[in-house]
DNA sequence: ACTATTGTATTAGTCACTTAATACAATAAG
DNA sequence: CTTATTGTATTAAGTGACTAATACAATAGT
């Protein structure tokens, strides 16, 4: 999957949220060692510091830990990485219904057109 | 409907979004005039050139035009209104949609949160 | 005619994000 | 022990968004 990186928001935040989506889908196993920064900086063509940024993000929210020369591992605790992913998805589906009703359509015609686009 | 800017974004564009909102939703009827850049500023608490860049960009668009002191207008185009509504809505579903699956969920389990939650 | 209000333009300064270029500490591997 | 690779920290510079403070032009309202 590519990084598909935009200037719309801030880098970091996109590959937090990349890397979040790779740990919760499963692209990364629980306990699984990550590239170096230095890899996942060129493969993602931004500055290692900017990977480095999301990366600390990573660590403090506990998704992920350092030890100093062996790389990086995601976390083995399966409930945490569950609770994330029941935590996105749940606000993701909040921030879009809120979305559709501020274009004024209702309840009934979001789920509808739901509907129709997931038979494609 | 109050502002809600955050900082994730670039703060000219949350206000062209919650524009166009207002516009397919019916907030601001077609022709209707839409308050002075001075005053939308003051209500959305931002600096009017943020507000200026703003409504320009909707100028450019063609959804609203501007008479040198009598104010500004939004269009009376309803096919272009109308046009725009459903862009906006494809687009936010399919946004929806990609961002559900890169967590792992399938179309199924999508389409269930969905009707799950709508219920409420 | 005068005045207030409108949109518009200009210039400057601040701030956060990003890049760049290093440097250092720790340790696994040889 | 030596070396390469790891994470981490530091300093500087560039960029874009935003704010601030004006100024000007046009015209509706009086």
């Amino acid at each position: 999957m590519s990084w598909n990186l935009d200037n719309d928001r801030p880098i970091f935040v996109q590959i937090v949220e990349h890397l979040q989506c790779d740990i919760v889908s499963g692209v990364y196993a629980p306990g699984q060692k990550i590239p170096s920064v230095r890899e996942l900086a060129t493969e993602a063509s931004v500055n290692p510091n900017t990977m480095q940024r999301a990366l600390s993000e990573l660590e403090r929210d506990g998704l992920m830990h350092s030890e100093r020369t062996s790389g990086r591992f995601i976390t083995e605790d399966i409930t945490m990485i569950d609770k994330l992913k029941e935590e996105l998805a749940t606000k993701r589906i909040e921030d879009f219904l809120k979305q559709m009703e501020r274009l004024g359509l209702s309840p009934r015609e979001i789920k509808d057109l739901i509907a129709k686009k997931v038979k494609e």
